[in-house]
DNA sequence: CCGGTGATCCACT
DNA sequence: GTGGATCACCGGA
């Protein structure tokens, strides 16, 4: 009964599509230094066919890690607001696994302390991780950390799921303006730590 | 709801 | 080289 007969406490194969993988990484732990986020909400996007990816209109400077090998960090800037993904698939295929949300369930004190710096108002435990922009900043994720290896034992660590969740919900990514109907985006429906539904204002099926 | 945010990309000089 | 549109967001009202 060794690790790795159950299937809750192995990391999913990266090497396979993020629409593959996204569902198993809900209930992973993303580990940065002494803060530690349980991710409760991810969302695919898929590189050539998936006009919502930023690899839909081939490589670019910004988007290179993604084509590069899996289980590496494609970190970027979004409206003053840093996101990041996993990266899936085969080397040359930019197919990743956007973070979105998470609990935090090691550090919190440091995670709150980040959260603070600019924000008036106060901030629940629930809210620590709340949103792609929050999980970064809470576990201190910088373009900085952009192609770091998340399996090479680094300061930045993807560890299995302790457990799988009971049940993982799917519906439409979140603001995406094109392909919006396509149900690629995974949550833990137990967590109370999921973000918001919001749609495009000019969101566009397909 | 609304405005700020900052990089990036492309169509044009 | 420059301008403007775009974007997978956040916070405060």
């Amino acid at each position: 009964m060794g690790v790795g007969c159950d299937s809750g406490v192995v990391l999913p194969d990266l090497s396979r599509h993020a629409l593959d993988v996204a569902p198993l990484l809900v209930g992973c732990r993303l580990q940065a230094g002494p803060v530690t986020v349980r991710l409760v909400e991810v969302e695919a996007y898929e590189g050539g066919a998936d006009p919502a990816s930023h690899a839909y209109r081939g490589r670019t400077a910004r988007n290179a890690v993604m084509f590069g090998p899996s289980g590496h960090l494609y970190v970027y800037l979004l409206h003053g607001s840093v996101c990041c993904n996993v990266v899936c698939g085969p080397e040359g295929v930019a197919t990743a696994v956007l973070l979105r949300a998470g609990e935090v369930e090691a550090g919190q004190d440091l995670a709150r302390e980040r959260r603070l710096v600019r924000r008036a108002s106060p901030l629940t435990d629930r809210d620590l991780a709340r949103g792609p922009g929050n999980l970064c900043r809470a576990l201190g994720i910088t373009s900085a950390d952009n192609g770091a290896d998340l399996l090479g034992g680094g300061g930045l660590q993807l560890l299995p799921a302790e457990r799988r969740p009971a049940a993982v919900g799917s519906g439409p990514r979140v603001n995406v303006s094109t392909a919006a109907d396509r149900p690629w985006r995974f949550w833990d429906a137990a967590s109370p730590s999921v973000s918001l539904f919001k749609r495009h204002p000019r969101a566009v099926t397909g």
